[in-house]
DNA sequence: CCACATACTGACAATTTTGTATGATACTAA
DNA sequence: TTAGTATCATACAAAATTGTCAGTATGTGG
C-alpha cells in the first residue's frame, strides 16, 4: 500500500480515504436517509436521534463540498433548505449497505434484538 | 433505527457497531494482511508502515475478544507470536473488499494515482 | 410589541482515538 | 559481561472527533 496525500492530509491505503469521506458517526446515516428522498434540514434532524444541530450542519458542509450532496437554498422565512443526493452520493450506497448488512448480522451473532 | 447497547456502550445504528468492531486506522488493515497466512507480530508490524507497537499490540488484542482473529503464543525466548484469521473474521473481508475497491474508485475521480 | 419558526454560526469543553517514550522479559551470541 | 532479540505493558501527551450552549437573522401570527 502506497501511501499518497491529498489536500494536505496523509493516508495510507484506500480504505482510510474511503472512511475519510463516509465515515464517522453521522456521515452514513445522513446518506442513507437522503438516498430515495429530498429532504429538509429539519427533516434530517427529527429523524436522526441525538444529532445536534453544529453536526448536521458540519456533516452536511462537508458531504456537499466533497460532492455527495446537493444543497439548494430558498429565500424564504423562516429559512428554508433542501438537501439531495447526487450522482456521486448514490455510488456510495451500496456500501453503506454492504456495511449495514454486516452490522446486522454481527448483532444477530451478539445476540442483539432477541 | 432503534438504538440499541451492547458491552456498556450505546449504537444508534447497525453500521455504528459494525464500524466499532472493524473501524479505526489499524484493524482493516491488519485483517487485510491476515486473510490468506498466518503472521508472526513482527512480520504484520514491517508490512504495515507507521503503526506503533501500543497500537499494534492493541489493536490486535481488541480483534482476538472480538473473536476476528486467533493468537498463538510460543514459549520461547525472543518470544514468537503468530496471528490467523478466524472463521468470523474471515466474513468481514468482502466487507473490506468493497470498501477498499471504493475507496480506490474515490481516488481515481480525485486523480490520486496520476 | 413579543414570541415563534428554521437554518444556521461560533466559542468552548468533553470524549475518544492515536501516538511517543521507556521499560520488562529472559535467553543467546559475542 | 554486555548487547541483541521479539513481544509486549504502561504512563503520558497530542490530536481528532464529537458535543453543549448561546446567539443570529427575518419575517409572520397573536
Amino acid at each position: 500500500m502506497p501511501e499518497f496525500r491529498y489536500n494536505g492530509k496523509l493516508y495510507y491505503n484506500p480504505v482510510e480515504f474511503a472512511m475519510d469521506r463516509i465515515g464517522g458517526t453521522w456521515k452514513m446515516p445522513i446518506l442513507w436517509r437522503l438516498k430515495d428522498r429530498v429532504m429538509r434540514y429539519s427533516e434530517i434532524k427529527r429523524d436522526i436521534p441525538h444529532i445536534s444541530d453544529k453536526m448536521l450542519t458540519t456533516q452536511l458542509r462537508e458531504l456537499e463540498a466533497d460532492g455527495f450532496i446537493h444543497r439548494k437554498v430558498y429565500p424564504v422565512v423562516p429559512p428554508k433548505t433542501e438537501y439531495s443526493i447526487t450522482d456521486h452520493g448514490k455510488k456510495a450506497i451500496p456500501i453503506i449497505d454492504t456495511i449495514r448488512s454486516y452490522g446486522l448480522a454481527l448483532m444477530e451473532e451478539a445476540g442483539i434484538g432477541h
